[in-house]
DNA sequence: CCAGTTTCCTGACTAAGGTCAGGCAATGGA
DNA sequence: TCCATTGCCTGACCTTAGTCAGGAAACTGG
C-alpha cells in the first residue's frame, strides 16, 4: 500500500469535505438547522415510518420526536397513526412540506450545476464517469463479506435471487429439485460454510462451501447482484470461500459451472482454476473445473 | 447540461458525505471536539498567525480564542507574540500538540488504508486515479476569473511568475526591457482589460487584451501556472478576453507568441486562429495569429 | 385478562458550536 | 501627539445536537 496513494485519498478526503461543507451550507440558506432538512429530505415525497426514520439517522426516539414537533409546528409534516399497529405511527409531508422539500432539490440541482458550468463539456463528461468510478470503487470497498447462518432471512434473499437469475439465464430452464438447492447442514461448520456480502447492510451476493471428502471441498452457489457487479466482488468471495476450504482441511477445490456463465468461467480461469472431468451428476452443470490449494 | 450528469454529481455529494461522516467520527475517537481537532490539524508543524487560523477556517475571533485557550489549557498548542507586530500572535504546536498531530495523522492513515484493502490491486490504482481526476476537476471548476487592476499585487505576482518562465523556455533568454511589459493604462479599460484566475484566493493565471486601434484587440500575457495546467483554463481565460475584446468594439483579435510555447500555439489553432504575417516588431515573436470575432 | 414488550412522547440535562458587544493594547497615519 | 484602526480577549448569551429516564398507550403471547 504505496505512501502516494494514501496521501492521494487524503487529498482527496480534504478537497471534497470542503465542497461538502458548501453543500451542507446550501441546506442551512434556508434557515432551518441540518438535522430538520436532513429529516424532511428522509421522510420523502411517499412519507415513512418513525421507526425507519430513526433507524436510517440513527436517531435518538425523544431527539426524533422533537423534531418532528417543530416540523409539524412549521405546518411542513403531518404524523399519523399507522394502520397495522395504533402505536406505530407514520409521518408525511404536507403541501408546503412538499413545496420544501422541492426548494431543497432545487438548491441541490443548482450546487451540482455550479460545479460543471465553469468547464467545457468534455472537462464534464470526464468529471461525471470519474465520480461514477469514485462512487463505485467506495461502494466495493465498503462490502463486508462474513459467514453467515444459509437459512437467515438474507441468505434466503440471496439463494433466493441467485436461483432466478440461473433460471432465467440456462437456455433449459432450471428445477430447482433437480439442481439440488436442500441444504440441511452441509454448508455449516464442520461440513461447510456460507458467506454473505452486503453493502450498508443490504445483501448483495453469497457463495458456498462444503467438504465432499476430508481433503475436496466443492464451492456452490456463488452469486452478485447484477447491481454489485464489475467491483471484483466475486473474486475477494472466491479467495474467502478458498480459504476457508483450507481452513476445513481442504487440500483440492472443486466447481462445477455452465456454459451460459461466462463471466464466472473467466474467473475461475484467471484464479488459476483448471478444467476437469465431470466429477457430479448436477444435470445443469457442463464444465468442471478444480485447483490445488 | 443533462439532468444526468446533476443527478450523477449528487448520488456523489450523497456517496461521500457519508464517508466523510466515518472520517469526523474517526477524529472524535480522541476524544476531542472536531472543532479542536481541525484547529489543531491546521495550525500544524510551522505554526499559524492567529488571523490566517481565523480566515481558513472561517472562525469567530471570540471562538477562536477560547478554542486556544482549552488547546493550552490542555498542554498541546502554545500561543505567542510575533515579531513585526505585537498586537499579531502566532500558535504553535508544544512537544505534546506535535504528538496528538501525529496520532490524527496515523488515524487518517488507517482511514486511508482500509478503503484501499478490500480492493484488488488493479482497483486500487483505478480508485486513485479517479480521485485525482475528481479532484482536479473540481479545482478547476473552483477557478474565477475576474478583471483585477493590472497593477495590484497579485497582479505583479503572476506577472512576475510569467516573465520568469517565458525566459526560461526562450532559447535566447527573456529581456524584460525589450519585451515591451511596460504597461501605463494600456490594460485597462477603455483601452483594454487584465483578467487574473483565482484558486481558493490564490492567483493561478492571467491574461490581458488591448486595443491596438478601434476595430482590433490583441491578447497579451496569456499564463497559466504550472499547478493548475491541464484544467482547460487558459481556455476559458482566452474566451473571457475575446468576450472583453468584443465588449470594446474589436472586430477582430490578433496575438503573437514564440515557437517555444507549443502548448499555446494548439490551444490558439484548437480556438480557430489562424496564422498571419508579422504585424509588430516583438523581437521575441515568431508566430503572429489572428481570429475574426 | 395479565405481564411483558414495543412505540412514541416528555422533561431535564449536557456539550459543542457560534454570535455579539465591549474592552485593552499596539499600531500607524495625519 | 492624537485618534482611528487592528488584533485579540472576555463575558454573556443563544441554537443545535444529542442523551437519559420515565411514562402512557397499544400490542402480544400465554
Amino acid at each position: 500500500m504505496e505512501n502516494s496513494k494514501i496521501a492521494r485519498i487524503r487529498s482527496f478526503n480534504r478537497a471534497v469535505t470542503r465542497r461538502v461543507g458548501a453543500l451542507e451550507e446550501s441546506y442551512l440558506s434556508r434557515g432551518r438547522p441540518l438535522g430538520e432538512a436532513r429529516l424532511l429530505f428522509e421522510i420523502g415525497r411517499q412519507g415513512a415510518a418513525l421507526g425507519a426514520l430513526r433507524q436510517r439517522l440513527g436517531l435518538d426516539s425523544g431527539y426524533l420526536s422533537r423534531m418532528l414537533r417543530s416540523l409539524e409546528a412549521q405546518g411542513l409534516v403531518s404524523v399519523g397513526a399507522q394502520d397495522d399497529d395504533a402505536r406505530a405511527r407514520y409521518a408525511t409531508l404536507t403541501e408546503s412540506g412538499l413545496a420544501e422539500l422541492a426548494a431543497y432539490d432545487a438548491l441541490s440541482d443548482d450546487q451540482a450545476q455550479s460545479l460543471l458550468k465553469p468547464l467545457s463539456p468534455a472537462a464534464r463528461d470526464r468529471l461525471v464517469a470519474a465520480m461514477a468510478e469514485v462512487e463505485r470503487l467506495m461502494a466495493a470497498a465498503a462490502v463486508a463479506i462474513e459467514e453467515e447462518d444459509p437459512d437467515s432471512a438474507d441468505a434466503r434473499q440471496c439463494l433466493g435471487l441467485y436461483v432466478a437469475e440461473v433460471a432465467s439465464r440456462f437456455t433449459d430452464g432450471f428445477d430447482t429439485a433437480k439442481g439440488s438447492t436442500a441444504s440441511g447442514d452441509e454448508f455449516t461448520r464442520p461440513h461447510g460454510a456460507f458467506l454473505l456480502a452486503r453493502l450498508d447492510g443490504n445483501p448483495v451476493g453469497c457463495g458456498a462451501v462444503r467438504l465432499l471428502d476430508a481433503r475436496t471441498a466443492e464451492i456452490k452457489r456463488m452469486w452478485v447482484s447484477p447491481q454489485a457487479r464489475g467491483m471484483g466482488l466475486a473474486m475477494r468471495m472466491l479467495h474467502r470461500l478458498e480459504e476457508i476450504a483450507r481452513d476445513l482441511g481442504a487440500r483440492t477445490v472443486c466447481l462445477d459451472t455452465n456454459r451460459a456463465l461466462t463471466e464466472a468461467q473467466s474467473l475461475y480461469e484467471r484464479q488459476g482454476y483448471e478444467e476437469v472431468a465431470r466429477f457430479n451428476d448436477n444435470p445443469y452443470a457442463d464444465r468442471w473445473y478444480s485447483k490445488r490449494l
